[in-house]
DNA sequence: TTGTAAGCGTTATCAG
DNA sequence: CTGATAACGCTTACAA
């Protein structure tokens, strides 16, 4: 192995062009031209055999310094650890490799979303997804010409792919509501414009409608990771009242709850119930299962990729590809909801 | 006084070079050229000012097409629901995206690692990092003239970056003797080369060597899932003495295992005690909580990005990077792991 | 129908 | 020190 494929190795559309005993041009147009080109089927089928014994493969560099594009994607998340980011970035990756396009993977953090999109730009990436990572925080400039496609977040300037948030939490709320809940509790993160906050939403509005507001007290903000529901639900059990029905902006968080419950003795569902939001497949193995509501994020994904694709396919003035409508969610009742405990 | 941007979407070296008054080359030197390039300070500066002032990012894909390298990784691995596999692709992200590298994530599956390679290799990769796809599946020649580095993987042609996989087993072997146990179980794919079956013989080995082979019976062969932990554990409670200790290959199938246990209503760790190995974030979610071997997952993926780069980057002939030394790994006890109940 | 040639945006080698 | 100029591998008018 030297260190660096010295030359020699890669064959171009020249060698092709050599052994079949044609132009590179010709090459290039049987191989990656226009269908339109007329080529004499005896050319043709030469240079498809030339090509073929020696492996060409055309250099997509190259390809995409002419052709002005790279056929590249870019997918920004905020972490990979999330169990549900990972589920976006695998279904946007299967359908960006089966139409020929590979994805870059970036992970931000909370922050840095800005020099990962600069880094894309100068690879003249085609297109980015993002997911989560907070469209309203960039500089504005620093998505513009690009075309960008957002998950699960709303936001004038692009369109985006997401799920029923709002009735995500709408759902939640029924449920413990019909198990005969009164004293209710929402634990999520404080990011606007986000599918959190329209989960909390749709939670909070259904219950303010049955007469079940939910007390300020009893919202707790934090991250959407396992320690911001851990810490989230030590602050509601410290509370007096203490709810009995807390529902967690996704899984993790659920998951950092329940853990948290566990930990003080606290029973679930017996004392308080818990339902999450996401339905990762750790929902279903811990003891109780996890009550949540799913939310299809492969899904999401793929149709982000999907769409992305479109729009950049969508050659001259094709309707700009406008949010699509919400993907529908669905409760999955498992084993941390159940009947209110009698009113002390 | 001088030229403005020209068109409006991307500028080039061009547009710099007539805007600060020199030649295209000349800002090649001093923006991207090697640092002995002994400009004047007045005529750098100028060119600074005008790359700064019109926004120029060099076109990485430009760049590429002559320097013979893209500046982007790739990084394979089966699947990116299992969290351990996150983590390494976290990993490298984060040193890669430090280095001035884009990373390129491609989620295989069981096969398919082949057309991968393949797209990458068109895009002039400059490498590749492969966990878990296993090398020996692939044709010789798909890999060829290719930098690669391997992860948790060993083959004789390339570097790899480990884990003490051995150990890891030996460690949960030596843990569940201390117990008392004597009737042991494993829980794992049947992957040659794999750190699966390092982690497999080296459990195997400590055993038989205090005298307690493990039963072929006794030896669950399955994906390194949820679903292959549970099918396992269900096989091995019809076993008849019933095993107490259940060392599982991974996190995931050691979940699928404590969860096939709950279902069965066979207590953990009072029945049988189970040891996963990763220590992935879950570990610490169920109840009981996982004792099980914890892998630097991160810093595998990490160390994979550094030497993968450092290869790159070792213009010439220097040590082609050999495996390193694997990196220690560490029994985290925790819940699911206790005394081996009395015989029966 | 196929070949010639002009780029795409950079880097790199030489002259001046 | 700096500026032509030739690649890099490919696409695409435009000629032949």
């Amino acid at each position: 192995m030297s260190p660096l494929p010295k030359s020699a190795n890669r064959v171009t559309a020249n060698d092709v062009a050599a052994r079949a005993g044609v132009s590179q041009s010709t090459v290039s147009l049987v191989l990656s031209g226009n269908p339109r080109a007329r080529l004499a089927a005896e050319t043709r089928s030469r240079v498809l055999r030339a090509a073929e014994e020696l492996g060409y493969r055309p250099n997509v560099l190259a390809q995409g310094l002419v052709r002005r594009r790279s056929y590249a994607l870019g997918v920004l998340i905020p972490d990979l650890s999330n169990p549900f980011f990972a589920a976006v970035v695998s279904g946007a990756e299967k359908v960006a490799a089966k139409e020929g396009y590979a994805v870059f993977l970036c992970e931000t953090g909370e922050t840095g979303a800005e020099q990962h999109v600069e880094a894309l730009k100068s690879r003249q990436i085609d297109g980015v997804i993002l997911d989560a990572v907070g469209v309203s925080g960039l500089t504005p400039e620093s998505l513009s010409g690009m075309n960008v496609v957002l998950v699960d977040e709303t936001h004038e300037d692009y369109p985006g792919v997401v799920s029923d948030a709002q009735m995500a939490g709408e759902l939640a709320a029924r449920h413990l509501l019909e198990l005969g809940h009164r004293c209710f509790a929402f634990i999520g993160p404080a990011i606007d414009a986000s599918a959190f906050r329209l989960r909390e939403r749709g939670y909070t509005r259904t219950l303010s409608a049955a007469g079940c507001a939910v007390a300020s007290a009893a919202l707790r903000r934090g991250g959407a990771t396992v320690a911001g529901g851990m810490q989230g639900m030590r602050a509601l059990l410290a509370l007096r009242p203490r709810p009995t029905a807390v529902f967690c902006a996704n899984d993790l968080s659920a998951l950092g709850a329940l853990k948290a419950c566990a930990m003080a003795r606290v029973a679930v569902p017996g004392d308080v119930s818990i339902v999450g939001c996401d339905d990762i497949e750790l929902a279903q193995l811990v003891t109780p299962e996890l009550t949540t509501v799913a939310i299809p994020a492969r899904e999401l994904g793929a149709r982000a990729a999907r769409l992305l694709i479109r729009q950049l396919t969508g050659d001259g003035h094709a309707p700009p590809a406008r949010a699509t409508r919400p993907l529908p969610v669905r409760l999955v009742t498992r084993g941390t909801s159940a009947r209110a405990p009698e009113a002390a």
